[in-house]
DNA sequence: CCATAAATGATAACATGTTATATAACATAG
DNA sequence: CTATGTTATATAACATGTTATCATTTATGG
């Protein structure tokens, strides 16, 4: 059965990023699968941001995913119920939640950085090893071409209308 | 602010997938937002299948769109509301249902052809143009390498343990 | 100081993907 | 022919993203 996402080429890239995007969390979720803690492997990357970059109020943690903001809180609120990340009002201001990890949190991700995270990050690079060019810069740069100009500002060009 | 998903690197690649496909649908859909059906810019992929490949089945379109069942089910129920396909009871087999276009349906994609999916193409085209190899190629190279192997076989070479 | 604007986060409603499971129709072994 | 397994679709429950809107707190202009 043809695959027509893939033979449509550039004009359905964002279904196709979406969904090797998809696939590549399912697949990474079977290596998460045996820490002790159930948890999807969507929720890491919020986790992962507090490890790196140390508590986050929930906007600056959105801003640093790449999330709106109400997912963020959607996920904070999940990731709390677990007692993996909990969320304390500013004393500055109040408005301010400052998120962190917890004790258990930051166990989980210790143990995934030393016993997870690399695998994924090897089969990952393994999946990539032999394509043509440098893709992370690739996808840096489409990333930056649509922070420059979104699409509908580059319709002029070679396009019929 | 740091983004996070972008300096992880391999380890976020699904998650950073996703959300430059998120974008580069979104940015899609303010330029078919100009048509006179109001329809997200995911529900077309179904339609241009059905343009180019004719009436299928349930099954058919799912795997021709590499997605579940479920959920082509829903965008087609969806989509008949609209009045823009009609999943039709199949004469031999009664349990196929086959999806066709409706007249109103085939119109919306001939003008979508000729009036959007060109500028569309152009604009993604333009944003890919100055990348130093050949995207549409490497991603499907990802995809026929996650075919091959899914991530969890790949976790031997060079991964720590 | 107070009225108003801006910033922060919560909530609701929706979109669209998934998995798990139910139901109905077909296929086949005995 | 009937019991049993398989296939095609539907449905339910959930995950996780979005936009729109609201309440609260903070900042600011007069």
């Amino acid at each position: 059965m043809e695959d027509v996402i893939r033979s449509l080429g550039y004009l359905c890239l964002g279904s196709r990023l979406k969904r090797i995007g998809e696939q590549l969390q399912a697949d990474a979720q079977r290596l998460l699968d045996g820490l002790e803690v159930p948890l999807q492997s969507s929720q890491y990357p919020l986790l992962a941001a507090l490890d790196k970059l140390g508590p986050l109020a929930v906007g600056e943690l959105a801003q640093s995913l790449g999330l709106t903001q109400p997912g963020v809180t959607r996920s904070v609120s999940l990731l709390a119920e677990l007692g993996l990340v909990e969320a304390i009002q500013s004393d500055g201001d109040q408005r301010r939640r400052v998120v962190s990890l917890t004790k258990k949190g930051q166990r989980l991700v210790d143990v995934a950085k030393r016993d997870v995270w690399p695998r994924i990050e090897s089969a990952v690079a393994d999946l990539c090893r032999d394509l043509s060019g440098p893709v992370l810069d690739q996808l840096a740069a489409i990333e930056d071409g649509l922070a420059t100009a979104p699409l509908d500002r580059r319709v002029k060009q070679g396009a019929r209308q």
